[in-house]
DNA sequence: CGTTCGGTTAAGCATGTGCTTTAGTAACAC
DNA sequence: GTGTTACTAAAGCACATGCTTAACCGAACG
């Protein structure tokens, strides 16, 4: 059932490196050319462009080719599926802590109990 | 202003491991011991403990010993830092996008532009 | 006591990642 | 045309990751 992952395995691979991540928030930005979000990397620009090509394979960014110049844009699509993964996990031990809420209740009736807390 | 993003990194390189998200919704259902964790996995014992040291490392799993059991269970506020970069970014351009939308009313008053689009 | 169970540590290895430098190619400037 | 700009492709290298096996430790059970 969750074992269609390699999409997901990309995504968050691609957010995990802060280069890359100072990429997809310039981009959050507006659209810019390789040269543009290489400039600010303590790197060479090879490198850079490894980078966008991981965020490319990710899904997370799209680019096309002006006359010489390659225009990168993030594809906010992408970003949101990991925000639902995230999500899903939310809502299942949000789900649990309720039941454990009920089931304390229940407890209640009889004294004071807890096994939970930071 | 980005640069404390030691975590973060950490973080998403935790979730970009299938085995380790998979020990993760395993836990949003409730805590387990690690051998429980390990069972479904194809893989030796010590290497799940290896992928459980990194999700501890990341701050999204917390552990603890119960005789010669270790029961695992994850750590929600982790997650929710990691959701919260990603709906940073979707604000950010979420923004840009309703500023290019003003602006485009704007050139509507004119007559039909665009220079937007897939 | 000794044995099994659950976990832990350590060493070693194959592969992947992140960078480098070097050497291109295509577009634009003159 | 030549030269510069912006990117791309390729090779190579240092280090990190993900796994393995083997050996070990303390808790529980007989």
């Amino acid at each position: 059932m969750l074992n269609r992952t390699p999409d997901l395995d990309r995504l968050f691979h691609a957010l995990a490196d802060p280069t890359r991540r100072a990429m997809v928030e310039r981009l959050s930005r507006g659209p810019a050319p390789v040269s543009e979000l290489a400039r600010p990397l303590p790197m060479s620009l090879p490198a850079a462009m490894q980078h966008l090509s991981v965020l490319e394979a990710a899904g997370l960014v799209r680019s096309e080719k002006v006359g010489r110049v390659r225009i990168c844009a993030i594809t906010p699509a992408a970003l949101s599926q990991a925000e639902q993964w995230i999500n899903a996990r939310r809502i299942e031990w949000e789900r649990r802590l309720d039941r454990l809420g009920d089931y304390l209740e229940t407890l209640d009736a009889k004294g004071e109990t807890d096994g939970q807390g930071e």
